[in-house]
DNA sequence: CATGGGTCCTGAGTGC
DNA sequence: TGCACTCAGGACCCAT
């Protein structure tokens, strides 16, 4: 699922390839995914200049000359950079045309993503909480954790107070801080807190490294698999034996999401 | 305000 | 082989 390191690698590679585009036509067969709906979003975008790429928590941002769109590629959403003739691509609801023939295709084959313009919007992008890389900071982090008692993973995966954490990465740092998914946000001292905000930010670097994790759905926007799957601590290793001690990993649920740990390692 | 459950949607996985 | 069924999963919405 694209996270922080895959979205932020996506802006990246659309970063180089479609600022300075001018949109001429947007096609979709699922108008259900442009909001508030195709007319309103085609009116906002068409015969505008795609300006900068930039990103909040998972979102991407567009900015044009005038305005806004931002992508949320939620579950199984992926963002291809194509020219008109090239073959089709699975799963490809929306489509934007660019003057010369450059497209950018909205793949999503379980329909959750959208895209959407700054009336559709609202206010949410102001609601996320602070980004891990930027303006995240230790004291920041530990004040978050002891205003709740939810498990500390639940607390990683919410948007609202830390942005852009989803559940592979929010599996591996918590094994990389030797911490059980499901203790208390408020129980971690000060110190762990301090090991857990600094794991975040490594297996965050390490995601970018490799380019995201392609384990499911993610790709990048020529298509090309990410390579961290290959680097996963716990997340999806069921039954693998731990890197550090060699015990089998763990999966429970938590909040209705797969949950992986090592119970030797994080007690 | 904090919390938890339901919901969307479809391919993959399971059982027969 | 193929059918019917269940499940995963991010974030929003709603009830408590």
């Amino acid at each position: 699922m694209p996270e922080l390191p895959e979205v932020e690698t996506i802006r990246r590679q659309l970063e180089k390839e479609i600022v300075g585009e001018t949109i001429v036509a947007v096609w979709s067969d699922r108008p259900k995914m442009l909001r508030p709906s195709a007319e309103r979003f085609l009116k906002g975008v068409k015969g505008r200049k795609v300006r900068e790429v930039s990103r909040r928590a998972k979102l991407l941002i567009f900015e044009l000359d005038e305005g806004y769109f931002v992508c949320h590629l939620r579950l199984s959403g992926r963002l291809f950079v194509r020219q008109k003739d090239d073959e089709a691509d699975d799963y490809a609801h929306v489509i934007l045309k660019f003057k010369g023939g450059q497209e950018l295709r909205f793949s999503e084959m379980r329909l959750f993503g959208y895209l959407a313009d700054q009336e559709a919007l609202g206010g949410i992008l102001s609601k996320y909480g602070p980004e891990p890389l930027d303006d995240l900071t230790a004291d920041k982090f530990y004040s978050i954790l002891r205003k709740t008692s939810r498990p500390v993973k639940i607390v990683l995966m919410d948007q609202h107070k830390i942005a852009g954490i989803g559940n592979i990465y929010a599996n591996d740092a918590l094994f990389l801080a030797k911490i059980h998914p499901q203790t208390p946000a408020d129980k971690l001292t000060r110190g762990r807190s301090d090991i857990l905000f600094t794991a975040i930010e490594q297996v965050f670097k390490e995601g970018l490294k490799y380019g995201g994790a392609s384990d499911q759905w993610y790709l990048q926007v020529h298509g090309e698999e990410g390579s961290y799957q290959d680097y996963f601590k716990v997340y999806g290793r069921t039954g693998q034996r731990c890197d550090v001690c060699g015990t089998e990993i763990e999966r429970v649920a938590l909040g209705g999401r797969g949950t992986f740990f090592c119970p030797e390692c994080q007690k």
